[in-house]
DNA sequence: TTGAAAGTTGAACCACCTTTCAAGTTTAGA
DNA sequence: TCTAAACTTGAAAGGTGGTTCAACTTTCAA
């Protein structure tokens, strides 16, 4: 199932800060199972209709061992958005090979997010539940995407490929282009499109934009 | 204070799904009171943090008397969401006026959104909220305002101003814009620059896209 | 083999906060 | 003025669900 010694190790390792480390294989085990169960039940209910114990449940294991895990209900959440931030960050990143010109370059990150986001729904209600909840990680999730992104644009730039003035105002831009679409047309879905169609979409509207030539 | 008869009287009908409507000029007054206070309430603290003893008492008033006005707690929340909702398309829509060019109608409607987000910062986090507590409220804030922005963008094609090719994807992607810059720039701060030039900026965006010619 | 550390268990505690309600006060129109 | 309807009040009911804990089982290294 893919839960071999190195990957549970790197769980413990990405959600270390509000975790307790577990000492044993089976306790690495025992907390990958808590954190996907509590992306699932996250996911469906949000942060406060979910309950700890119904997480358990799902997991398969009794209410008090939560507690051997996570301090409160609260850490085992932050601890979740750490987890799908960087999984997001890690997807898009993934998507993109040498000798992309710039432009392709956005279009490769949107069309991974988008395929990402199509695999996790759960991402869009958690991370936006962050915004309540952990607020600290909600910002940090989007400063740092945004960041990435404004740096793509100044290597666009200065690759002669994309004009001047494109900073970190236009990340946010584009930032939020790629979010709401995701949110329209991957997470809600019902329209007959997919990744590559939508990405290549906004792509030349980021390219060329609205005016008629 | 603004509160005329006139004025409350078109509060009770915004809100008169989820309230229960007064019949006296006591009673519309204490439910201008009672949104007020939520809206503060729930935009310091959100939904769940909030609670309804301190918003009676935000609002000088019995902690009994909430449930004259509302079934429930849900119920206001559900209520400000039409509130706010309504708010924020009235003020875009005041920015624009006759003889506009299309694109002039994009970067007015923008500034005008900023400077209502920069007056009432607690929308973005009632709106936000609303994913979790009113979906169906949230759903609908998000695709009127799309379709809205779809009309002008199609109106602009067929003015000649805009390219083809434009429609509700494009919509999607204009309207994450405007909601990242706003939250970024007026939600959060602490950037020294105003509505007008992140609208201007944006506007240069949505124009001409990010390609060197 | 063995014992100390790690992990598991689930009943019970308890704090919090929404909602109710019956009694009192104010308003508005006849 | 007078009375029925509208509105106000705040103590208390009642449910929910996060958190604790002490006893029990499993793991692992010496």
């Amino acid at each position: 199932m893919g839960n071999t010694r190195s990957s549970a190790t790197k769980v413990a390792q990405a959600v270390c800060s509000d975790a307790k480390t577990p000492r044993t294989e089976r306790g690495r085990r025992t907390l990958r199972k808590l954190l996907d169960a509590a992306a699932e039940e996250f996911g469906e209910k949000g942060f406060h209709e979910a309950s700890v114990s119904s997480i358990t449940r799902r997991a398969g294991m009794a209410l008090g061992s939560f507690y051997t895990y996570f301090d409160s209900k609260d850490a085992l959440f932050r601890a979740l958005v750490g987890d799908m931030s960087e999984k997001v960050r890690t997807s898009a990143r993934s998507a993109l090979t040498d000798g992309m010109g710039a432009l392709e370059i956005e279009r490769a990150a949107l069309a991974a997010f988008l395929r990402f986001a199509a695999e996790h729904k759960e991402i869009y209600r958690i991370i936006d539940e962050a915004e309540f909840v952990d607020p600290a990680s909600y910002r940090q999730h989007y400063e740092t995407i945004a960041a990435r992104i404004a740096d793509r644009l100044r290597a666009g730039t200065e690759a002669g490929e994309f004009r001047d003035g494109l900073g970190e105002l236009e990340a946010w831009a584009v930032m939020g282009m790629n979010v709401f679409v995701g949110l329209r047309y991957v997470v809600w879905g019902g329209a007959d499109i997919g990744p590559d169609d939508i990405a290549a979409e906004v792509n030349r509207l980021l390219a060329e934009g609205v005016l008629r030539r």
